[in-house]
DNA sequence: ATCCCATATTGACTGTTAGTCATTTTTGTG
DNA sequence: CACAAAAATGACTAACAGTCAATATGGGAT
């Protein structure tokens, strides 16, 4: 009488019914009740899995976050031939035109591009290796023999400024449309790195 | 039997207890019955002034956002006496010193520096003239025949850079305290003006 | 196939909260 | 003082989060 059910399959069915009513509702304005409806489970099966509406919301912003970065490194590795800032320049490009190809994700995620803007918990999360950025950068610094007083500093503030500048640009459309903001941007960062 | 009571006095008392609560235990962890006992007044009087909950929350961020930086270009207007990229970093170092004082101002505000991280309300309220900000800028860049290809967008690159790496810094301490985090910041923002 | 038990799932229940609105109080004015 | 407009009240309703005793499920042993 059962169809199979995955391993986690409950869990999995709440990510994406949360995913799906927190870009379009906002978190804010979706009630756990709706989600537990929409995903076919009883109220108690979320709090198996979830401590509450916020946590739920942090498991998919680290999830997302991650898969964006991580398919950005894996083309970079499949170009390699890049100068050092153009090949930063290049995760950074590859993951803004994924959140302008994505809006449902960018509204999700963008106010964590900026590490500092969220909850400690995800913050702790990410900033172990800024998803995989850190390394390459260090790694480059090193390699390209890039002079620069404190690289983590330099990273830090190109995330920052990334971050911050992106979300306004993409879901405001203020001062500038995003095509035409990149140059400024990535012109800022070449700066940046070439202290 | 009534001591005088000034026009808006108990919207002034709900102002006053919110920021209170807020800054103490988060806006989420406040209850509005909280806040009117408190205030002494009953719930029905916080809907006359107030829309809801992050209604009030967004008053104050805008009240007290401008305060700061109308505080910092008073400062400024008593010195006049510096070169124009020193006049932005004044106002922005006033602006970050305030905030190491002012702890609960910061956790309250920090998240509205940059702009774009907050409601479309409090966007459209504070961009403006960015707090007072934006005027002193254009008429620096004239002024000093500053080569700026858009001087709008090099203003919102600092601003949110400002804002959102303030806000990790000084929260998080990471990955450096804020007295050694300025210099770099400041150095930043001189490359960005002199483009 | 049947029993058994650990584990997953359920949803009715409790206490709390947001927001409403008919009623009451206060204020300013002639 | 009278009286209307404006401000303030708090009991009430509906909706919600989070709990937990009861139930269902799945898979290993016999």
């Amino acid at each position: 009488m059962n169809v199979f059910n995955g391993k986690n399959e409950k869990r999995e069915k709440i990510l994406k019914e949360g995913f799906f009513l927190f870009q379009q509702k906002g978190t804010e304005n979706t009630s756990i009740q709706e989600i537990v409806d929409r995903a076919g489970v009883a109220k108690g099966t979320f709090y198996l899995y979830f401590k509450d509406k916020y946590d739920l919301q942090e498991q998919l912003i680290i999830k997302q976050s991650y898969e964006l970065f991580h398919h950005a490194l894996e083309k970079l590795e499949q170009e390699k031939k890049k100068e050092f800032d153009e090949e930063i320049i290049f995760i950074i490009n590859d993951v803004i035109d994924e959140l302008i190809k994505n809006q449902h994700l960018l509204k999700f995620i963008s106010r964590n591009l900026s590490f500092g803007l969220y909850s400690d918990r995800i913050s702790e999360i990410i900033d172990e290796n800024n998803l995989g950025v850190k390394d390459l950068f260090l790694k480059g610094v090193k390699e390209n023999n890039i002079k620069l007083e404190n690289p983590d500093i330099t990273l830090f503030m190109i995330i920052e400024l990334v971050g911050s500048t992106c979300f306004s640009v993409i879901t405001k459309n203020k001062p500038i449309a995003m095509e035409e903001f990149k140059p400024f941007l990535y012109r800022t960062i070449k700066k940046m790195i070439n202290e």
